[in-house]
Parts: C-alpha cells; sequence; structure tokens
DNA sequence: CCGGTTGTGGTCAGTCCGACCGTAACGATG
DNA sequence: CATCGTTACGGTCGGACTGACCACAACCGG
C-alpha cells in the first residue's frame, strides 16, 4: 500500500505465527489445551500451542497445523475459528511477534491427546494458585478465547461443536453449564432448544440411561441454523 | 504437516499490513472512507487506508496512522477497533502480505477529509453498478465491518461512537437506523433506550429544533455503560 | 415393589417489545 | 393571532418470551 517514491526507511517483515486455544469439555468441565513450550524452559511455564506461518499456507492451515503437530489432534471435525491478532512489540521477549490467535472447540469424545508434554487443564485452575504459569501474553489470549466462547453460546449454535454427532439435550445443555459455569434450569431449556428454528433435529433414537437410572433421553443432532433466534441469554 | 527433525525451510517472515475501515454517517447515510491507491493505478479502483506496520509500532498504531496519513483524520475521540485478519498467501498479488484489519467509527460533525485522494461513499453504493471497484480483497474486509458494526449495536453502547458529545435521541435514533437500515418507531426507542441503564444521561439541555419545526429534544450524552442489558435487537 | 434419578411436558406470573394513540412544543404561514 | 405541519414525549394494549415451579414418565438398584 505503499504510495510515496521517496525514499523510506527500509521496508521490515514482522514474524507470523498462530497461536490456537482449543478448548473442549471433559467430565463436565471446561478444559483448555497447553503444552509446555520447551523442555529446557523453566519448569511450570504453560503455553497455548503455536506455530510460524509458512510461505504459502493459509492462517487456517497454521491453525491446523499447530493442533496436529504439537498436540496430535488431527480432528477434521473440529470448529476453528480465528480469534484476534496480538502484536504488541514488547509481547515476546526474542523479537517481535505478530500472533494470530485462533479457537478451537472439540467434541468430549475424543481422547487422544498427550502425545508429547501437551495437556487439558480445566480452565477454573488459570487464574488460581497452584495452576499453569503461562507464557507471554497468553493469558490475556486465553481470557479472549473464553469470552468468545461464551458470547457465542449466546447467539450462536456453537455449543453443538462441544457435542458429537448424536447427542441429548442434556448433553447440550452441560456444555452451557460448563462453558458459562451455571447450572441451568432443564425444562426451559428444553423448551428454549426445541423452540429455536434449526437449532437441533430430533432424532428417533434414545439414549440409554446413566449408571444412576433415570429415564432415557432422546437422541438429537445438529440443525441447519447458526444463529439463534432468539438469543439463548446467560442468566 | 511435517514435524520430521530434517533441515526445515528458512523461517521466513511476512509484510504485515494494517487496513482500516472507517464508518461515520453523513446526511442520514452510512458512509465509508475510501483512498485511490495509486495514482497510476487502474482509475475506478478504490482501497481501504492502509499502511505498513513499523517495527516499533503497536497494531493500534499503525491503524491511527493510517487514517492520519491518508485521509488527514487525527480524531483522537474515534472509536478503534480490531477486525480480523486476513492472510491469504494470495490475497495480494504483489506478494504475501497479512492483513489486520481495523474497524473505525468517528461522530458525524468532523467535516474535515479529503486532503488527497480520499472520499466517503454511500455503503449503499458499495455493491452496486457505478459503486466503486474495490481492490484485493478489500470487498470482504468492508462485509465483515459493516456486519461488526450492525452487530454491535445491538449488545453494546456503539453507537454513542457515532455522534458528537451532546445528541439527542433522534441523533441516535437515526444512527441506528442508518447502520441498520431500517425504520425505527421513535417512541419504542425512546423508552428502549432511557431503561436501558447506563446508556445515557440526560443533561439539562435542549436542542433546538430542525429548519422545519418541531418540539425541542432534550439533550443527552453517553452513559457508562459498554455493553446493554437487555440488548437491542434488529427488527 | 419402592425410592432415587433423570427426562419431558405443562402452568403461571413477570418482563419485554411492537403497534398504536394522544398530548406538548416548536416553526412556518396566512 | 390562529392554524397547520412537524417533531418530541408519554402512555396503553396485546403478544412473545422467560424464570420459577410442579407433575408425570421411564429407567436403575435394592
Amino acid at each position: 500500500m505503499s504510495s510515496l517514491a521517496a525514499p523510506r526507511a527500509p521496508i521490515s517483515t514482522c514474524a507470523v505465527a498462530v497461536d490456537t486455544a482449543l478448548l473442549t469439555i471433559r467430565d463436565g468441565q471446561l478444559r483448555l489445551l497447553l503444552i509446555e513450550p520447551e523442555p529446557s524452559a523453566l519448569r511450570g511455564w504453560w503455553a497455548l500451542p503455536g506455530r510460524r506461518v509458512r510461505d504459502d499456507e493459509s492462517l487456517d492451515d497454521t491453525a491446523h497445523r499447530s493442533l496436529s503437530e504439537l498436540a496430535g489432534i488431527t480432528a477434521p471435525g473440529a470448529h476453528l475459528e480465528q480469534l484476534r491478532t496480538y502484536g504488541d512489540p514488547s509481547r515476546d521477549p526474542r523479537g517481535r511477534v505478530v500472533s494470530v490467535a485462533y479457537l478451537a472447540l472439540t467434541p468430549f469424545a475424543d481422547d487422544p491427546v498427550d502425545p508429547g508434554r501437551a495437556r487439558l487443564f480445566d480452565v477454573g485452575e488459570l487464574g488460581a494458585t497452584g495452576g499453569p504459569q503461562l507464557a507471554y501474553d497468553h493469558e490475556r489470549i486465553v481470557t479472549d478465547a473464553l469470552e468468545r466462547a461464551r458470547a457465542k453460546l449466546e447467539y450462536t449454535s456453537l455449543a453443538t461443536a462441544f457435542v458429537p454427532e448424536e447427542f441429548t439435550l442434556a448433553d447440550l445443555r452441560r456444555v452451557y453449564e460448563a462453558v458459562w459455569g451455571v447450572p441451568l434450569d432443564p425444562a426451559n431449556f428444553r423448551r428454549k432448544v426445541v423452540s429455536t428454528p434449526g437449532f437441533v433435529v430430533e432424532s428417533d433414537k434414545t439414549a440409554s440411561p446413566g449408571p444412576g437410572g433415570g429415564r432415557p433421553a432422546k437422541v438429537y443432532r445438529r440443525g441447519s441454523a447458526t444463529h439463534l433466534h432468539p438469543a439463548m441469554l446467560r442468566p
């Protein structure tokens, strides 16, 4: 976009990286994928999986690669969206790195994680003492990722990215409860979900009850809607 | 997807730029700032004001600079927020450029624009025949910017970024009508705005009526709220 | 069989919103 | 000054949606 012909300061370039905040749900709790950056680095420091952008690679491709190379996650059905770009000149002590952060969501069914130094942390531990210390400005990225996820559950069908192909309304409700951190009324949640056009479609199957018993639930699949009208507002 | 220890391609860097979509309101219509990229370039092509990121410069600073250097806009009270980053390898035919797009909003009071090749276009002309042809992938950026602005009017107090310090509820309503492109009921709009805590605060002044006469309106200022509860939903 | 648990359907009151009407306060016109 | 058109302001009414409940259905375990 240069327009002036006068001799300018030499055109400089930046290192561009992608850092991915992957969220999933385990045991009813929202969890975040973190990795130990280097074995030689300080113990107890954790970071988001990140990779440098290659010359012929789109940003989305780099995000996928950061998950596959650093955590062995190749889930093709995972939701992936750009979050925000962090470019403060002093955000990385090793030099100027502009980082495009991504938000990734996977269903809670996929167990195969942790091929190396990756781990899933309960997001409740993050700010607390004893929790992982985050490197660089990754704590801020995580804060933004959580807020994005919480907000988009309200007005999009993003919650279905956390559940497998077939799910019950209780599964979906536990997603909202885990991400928002508040309990929801099962009956009202059900009324809201089924009355929102295109959110979920009922299948003819029924799920088997849990270990404690209880009435079997109907099985649903994702609907075609991406935006919810009206929105499901946080209590 | 290779993670092998074999010698990798040399670490490469990208040109990083900031492109800014500035929106304002003129004559009751939503307008977008565009510039002619180069005198020697094809006639009739327009682009968002953009600048390369300097070594010691934050992305926000580059966005401010793109407005001041290319359009003479230095409004310190302008709202500026990051929109999204566009990094497709083929988005710029001259080479790999990763562009961080920004959304800027200024009150409709500021007239001093157009020091060079800058112009304010009615957003209604953009897709239509006879409107400006946008270079690179800037049409997509503009689409995303408009959708961001329209969506954020719903659940934030962003509309006050389009009006001066002191404004009437009719001014604020015309902002919503211009951005959303739909007429709103004045009475219902008023009820909604004044009942949303922290949106606006009443001053003791009254504005003078327009040329056609009419009862003078009370003058309001911005409130302290950033998010609206409940939201002001599009009709 | 019986109590505990979970899913499903319904009621009821309060809130919010769109559509609408009436009044207040101005400028313009005769 | 009287009237009219225009805009601001305040209120009403019915429908839609929501949260707090309650009741029943369907399963498990003892």
